[in-house]
DNA sequence: AACATGTGATCAGGATTTTAAACGCCATTT
DNA sequence: AAATGGCGTTTAAAATCCTGATCACATGTT
C-alpha cells in the first residue's frame, strides 16, 4: 500500500511541486515531503484537501492503488455490492459485482420483490443492457413494445431507449444483468 | 464527506461491536467511537487496518460513499444460439444471448459438465468479462491467480489477460457471463 | 563566480490522533 | 434489587501527524 509514491506519481502528472500542491491544498510542503517517503501515513482529511487539489477523488486514487497490488479478478458473494437505483422503485435490490469505476463492464444481481417497478418514468442512459431471468417474472418495457419474461429467458437492447422493469408476480424476481458502460 | 457514517453503516451491516472490530484492527474501541462520530480524521493506516478486518477495500469504502419499430429486445429461452468455443474444451455449452455481432455487449449462458476444461493454452481476447456462479463450482485461472467459486460468487477481469474455465466437481456448473466487445 | 530561484528533505515544536481506563446506560442474571 | 456483562462515549496521557523554518542541492541569471 505505497501511497506515497502513488501521490508523487499523480502529483507528478499534474506537473505540480509539493508546494505548489501543498498551496492548493492548505497544508506545507514538508507535510508532502513526509507522506511521499511514507515517514508518515496522513489522516484521510489531509489525503482529501491534497486529491481536492489534484484533482482527483479518494475513489480513484485507491482503486488505482490497489491495482498495483495484486489485482483483483475474484468476488465472494457478499463482496458484491449494493447500489442504489435510480429513485426509489418499490424495494428493488441491485447488487454490482466489483467496483464498476474502474471497469467498462457492469455485472449486476437484480432482485425484484414482488410488485416492485422502476416507475413509470422511463430510465434513459447510455451504453447497452442485457439480462436472463433466472427465477420468477419480469415485465419489461422497451421503447413500445412490452414482454414478460420467465426464468431462462432473457433481453437485449440499448439503454438510450426508454425502459421500465416490473415484477408483475407474487414471488420475487431475480435477474442476472449486464451494462457497458456503467451507468449508476 | 461523513466517514463516520459510512464507517459505522459497515461494521453494523457486520454485526460487529465497536470493540470487536477494534481488536480484529488492532485498534481500539475509543478510536472507532470518535471516527463514528466525526470527532477525529482517522488516519488512511488506521482505516486501512479497519477496513481489512471488516473486510473491504478502501476504494470500495469510499465509492459507496462519494455518494422501436421491429427491433428486438427480448429472447425467449430456445432463442438461446449456441455457439462454440475456441477449440474443443470437454463439453462445454456456450448460449449466447442474440446476435452479438450487432452489439456491444455479449450476455452468454454457459454450462461446464463435469471435468470440462477450456484447456491449458489460456485465452487472449479484447474486452473484459464478467460472470456469476449459479450452481455447481468452476475454478477459475486469471494470470497467476486461481480460485474455486461457487453459486453467488462473480469474477471480472480485462480478457486480455491469460484465463481458464475448469470445473473440478462432480455436477455441471452453470455461469451466466458477460462480455464486452463480443470476442467469438 | 556570486546570486537568485526552485526543488525535495529534515527537525523541533505545536496540533491532532490514538490509547487505556473510566463512565453511564441498558439488558440479563443471581 | 444488586450484580454482571455488553454497549457506545468520554477523558487525560502517549503516540503520531502537521507546521514553519531551515538545510542541501540543482538550475539558470547577472
Amino acid at each position: 500500500m505505497d501511497i506515497g509514491k502513488k501521490l508523487k506519481q499523480v502529483r507528478k502528472a499534474r506537473g505540480l511541486s509539493q508546494r505548489e500542491l501543498a498551496a492548493r491544498a492548505g497544508l506545507t510542503n514538508g507535510t508532502i515531503s513526509l507522506i511521499e517517503q511514507n515517514k508518515t501515513s496522513p489522516s484521510v482529511a489531509s489525503l482529501k484537501s491534497l486529491l481536492d487539489a489534484i484533482p482527483m477523488s479518494i475513489a480513484e486514487f485507491f482503486t488505482t492503488i490497489e491495482e498495483s497490488g495484486s489485482a483483483k479478478y475474484f468476488y465472494r458473494a457478499d463482496e458484491f455490492t449494493e447500489i442504489a437505483p435510480l429513485g426509489d422503485a418499490g424495494g428493488v435490490s441491485l447488487r454490482q459485482l466489483g467496483n464498476a469505476m474502474t471497469h467498462t463492464l457492469q455485472l449486476l444481481d437484480e432482485t425484484y420483490p414482488k410488485g416492485a417497478d422502476t416507475g413509470p418514468e422511463l430510465l434513459c442512459h447510455a451504453g447497452e443492457e442485457a439480462g436472463i431471468v433466472i427465477s420468477g417474472q419480469i415485465e419489461i418495457t422497451v421503447e413500445n413494445q412490452v414482454r414478460v419474461l420467465g426464468p431462462g429467458e432473457g433481453y437485449l437492447f440499448d439503454s438510450r431507449l426508454p425502459h421500465r422493469f416490473r415484477n408483475p408476480g407474487d414471488v420475487p424476481c431475480k435477474v442476472i444483468s449486464a451494462c457497458t458502460p456503467p451507468t449508476f
